[in-house]
DNA sequence: AAATAAAATTAGATTAGTCTAAAATTAGAA
DNA sequence: TTCTAATTTTAGACTAATCTAATTTTATTT
């Protein structure tokens, strides 16, 4: 029905329509595949022909309700297989992404929900990102960006943004995984620096560049 | 390195290889794979250009060290995963097949890896087939075609060369899946039909056509 | 040893996906 | 509002994999 390549412009697009309300341009497209913006001009219109996204020319493109479920369906896999590879197999969390990117394309619907069951129904995967249920449905997280807090306060850490194993490993050295509890001590007015303490009395500090991709719930 | 359709055709020739001493001939890759010929001699045509075959125009084609080391490869990653969907996700073994050759072709040598060492380094697939191992050895298993069989005897069912839902569903039916105990009380000498009896002193009677899809071993 | 049949290869197209370079359109600056 | 710059689309070409139809080679009969 749908090619592992048209899914994976269909993630693409759903991805970036989530970071803003206006329509998706070619060029974010291209950026964000790594391809050209001709390539992609070119798989608009296919998918615009199969009903996947609403494509009008110099006017970028946005994801239809039937494109946005296969795209979910994508995603859903995606995450089902982390939480396999981490749970079951034992990797790291800086070391599925890749391997996801290929099991996600595997078919078999069936395959899926064994995997779901088989896994105990999880609703996040390893990053800390909600897992869409079969209908498409993303369950709510509460989750909200560390670099948009402004006042001192304690909470959790319940994902991140940037999935790159670079970050994931600096994350890692820092201490700063899933179900890390800190509180903000301070927020430099200059630089939006953050410094931050752990449960166990420990400090560090962070960089806007580092709390914009980190993502938390307030601590109970 | 290999695209997943050299991977199929090495798999194909390996396969048929196996089956006799002579050189794999352009029309059998043809029928295995339900393509043409035309497409097949293109394609040996880029293997021998890769050193994964050896071909010679109208002489058919053997396969060369290199390119069997690819295919035994394959065939590993297929039967690990096929042991995965039946004795983790519980799928029955005429339901695994396809979504295998799915899998087989997901690349991550360390997550076959993984996998192998959390099902416990299986020697054998649901169907009875061996899996090689990480160096292309395949476990020897002294299987014989109980249509071979010329003499009464008890023998266990180890296997089977007829991996078709159909088939597997047929030999179900007939309660003859791998490990069941059974003794040879008479071979028809016309059609070579097979008199078997079951340790329950239950039996029944089996044709050719299915008799030489069957791997045995000798019962101890 | 021809003639014929079977098998294999080549020739020429087609489709999916990609690219570079040129042309068209839109948006921003003067 | 007109000019310029950025973005986007088209045009044309390429690779991988496939097909049908025509040609060539090999095998089998007469
Ligand atoms: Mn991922
Ligand atoms: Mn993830
Ligand atoms: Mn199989
Ligand atoms: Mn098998």
């Amino acid at each position: 029905m749908t090619t592992t390549t048209e899914e994976n412009y269909l993630k693409a697009i759903y991805h970036l329509s989530s970071r803003h309300q206006k329509s998706v341009l070619t060029s974010e497209i291209a950026g964000s595949l790594s391809t050209t913006s001709a390539s992609v001009t070119d798989m608009l219109k296919k998918l615009s022909d199969k009903n996947l996204v609403e494509y009008e020319r110099y006017k970028g493109v946005r994801i239809t309700r039937k494109g946005e479920k296969v795209a979910l369906s994508i995603i859903r896999r995606h995450r089902l297989w982390e939480v396999f590879l981490t749970d079951v197999l034992k990797f790291k969390w800086d070391e599925v992404h890749d391997m996801a990117e290929e099991l996600e394309h595997v078919s078999s619907d069936e395959l899926v929900k064994r995997l779901d069951s088989y896994l105990g129904y999880p609703k996040f995967d390893p990053h800390g990102d909600p897992i869409p249920d079969t209908n498409g449905k993303v369950p709510a997280n509460g989750q909200q960006l560390l670099s948009e807090m402004t006042s001192t306060g304690t909470y959790v850490i319940s994902g991140v943004n940037d999935h790159s194993p670079a970050f994931l490993q600096f994350l890692e050295k820092k201490g700063l995984v899933p179900g890390t509890v800190f509180s903000i001590m301070e927020i430099d007015g200059f630089d939006h620096s953050m410094h931050i303490e752990f449960q166990n009395r420990k400090s560090t500090y962070i960089s806007k560049e580092v709390s914009r991709n980190i993502l938390i719930k307030s601590h109970a």
